[in-house]
DNA sequence: ACGAGCGCCTGTCGGC
DNA sequence: TGCCGACAGGCGCTCG
């Protein structure tokens, strides 16, 4: 499910709280129950259980879609994949039968991972190289400069979309975002890297910096029966339009599979360079 | 170096 | 109505 913008927003609900709950900083793990074991990729469960077990909530981090939940004496990690989903809830609730982690506050709280499709994943580590170790820039790093990225673009031969979606490339954009900022950029999926010219890359990081802005201020999108709140499925330019009108110029947009990733854009305004 | 294909999972939807 | 394939916000692996 989730890409920058939605995990982004689950950590400002987990940190700040939303009315019905308070924030869970500052909450002791009491104990982690694993219903899905699969759902742990480290360590052992029977080690991640005991070792989870007594410590305290820190502080929570989001690099790419991870989030980083800092633990006084270890790192949690969590990546949601397809239909991952964090839920703060009141202890004594009936159980979901998609929770796969249930993570016992005390003061009668319950942090609940949710994850239909089982493919979300949970590490407990003590260095977070060791999880997160190849991923490539934050989106937003004020280090990541209009030439940096142009270096990186001509330096290698990858369609742009595949390539937007390789974490080690940059970190955070999904299918969803992807195809939004290279509509954006008037950027075909299939044009090759190095073919861009120092404008047009300056534009796309601008523009992929634009849609995950405005995806966090939508607080996400909120597509099928997964998810709440966000809003940002109602500002899509190209992604699931297929055959609908293309915003700036009217034409139909085109759905084709990348890399077994559906692509939506149009072909009008996204001529591909050759 | 790069991309295609497949596996991992469960659910929804549209067509026949 | 019932079945069946296509598809879904991700990613790691193997194979050319």
């Amino acid at each position: 499910m989730p890409e920058l913008p939605e995990v982004e927003t689950i950590r400002n609900y987990l940190r700040l709280g939303n009315g019905e709950h308070p924030s869970i900083l500052g909450k002791i793990i009491k104990s982690a129950e694993v219903t899905w074991g699969r759902s742990v990729a480290f360590p052992t469960n029977d080690e991640f259980q005991g070792k989870i077990t007594g410590q305290t909530i820190l502080e929570i981090d989001r690099r790419g879609k991870f989030l980083i939940f800092h633990l006084s004496d270890n790192e949690l990690l969590l990546h949601l994949r397809m239909s991952g989903d964090l839920f703060v809830r009141e202890e004594g609730q009936p159980p979901d039968p998609y929770d796969r982690i249930i993570f016992h506050l005390g003061d009668g709280i319950e942090l609940a991972f949710n994850d239909t499709r089982k493919f979300g994943r949970v590490w407990l580590v003590t260095d977070l190289e060791q999880v997160i170790g190849n991923l490539g820039p934050e989106p937003f790093d004020t280090a990541l400069s209009e030439g940096i990225f142009y270096e990186r673009l001509q330096s290698m031969k990858r369609q742009l979309k595949p390539l937007l979606l390789d974490q080690s490339f940059l970190a955070g954009l999904g299918n969803i975002y992807s195809d939004e900022a290279l509509h954006m950029a008037h950027l075909h999926p299939l044009t090759r890297s190095n073919r861009l010219s120092l404008e047009q890359s300056g534009r796309l990081l601008e523009c992929i910096r634009q849609v995950l802005q405005a995806g966090i201020h939508s607080h996400g999108a909120s597509i099928d029966w997964v998810y709440r709140g966000g809003d940002f499925q109602n500002y899509f330019r190209a992604y699931g339009r297929k055959g609908l009108p293309c915003p700036e110029c009217g034409e139909p947009i085109e759905r084709i599979v990348v890399g077994q990733r559906s692509t939506h854009f149009c072909p009008t305004c996204q001529a591909k360079i050759e």
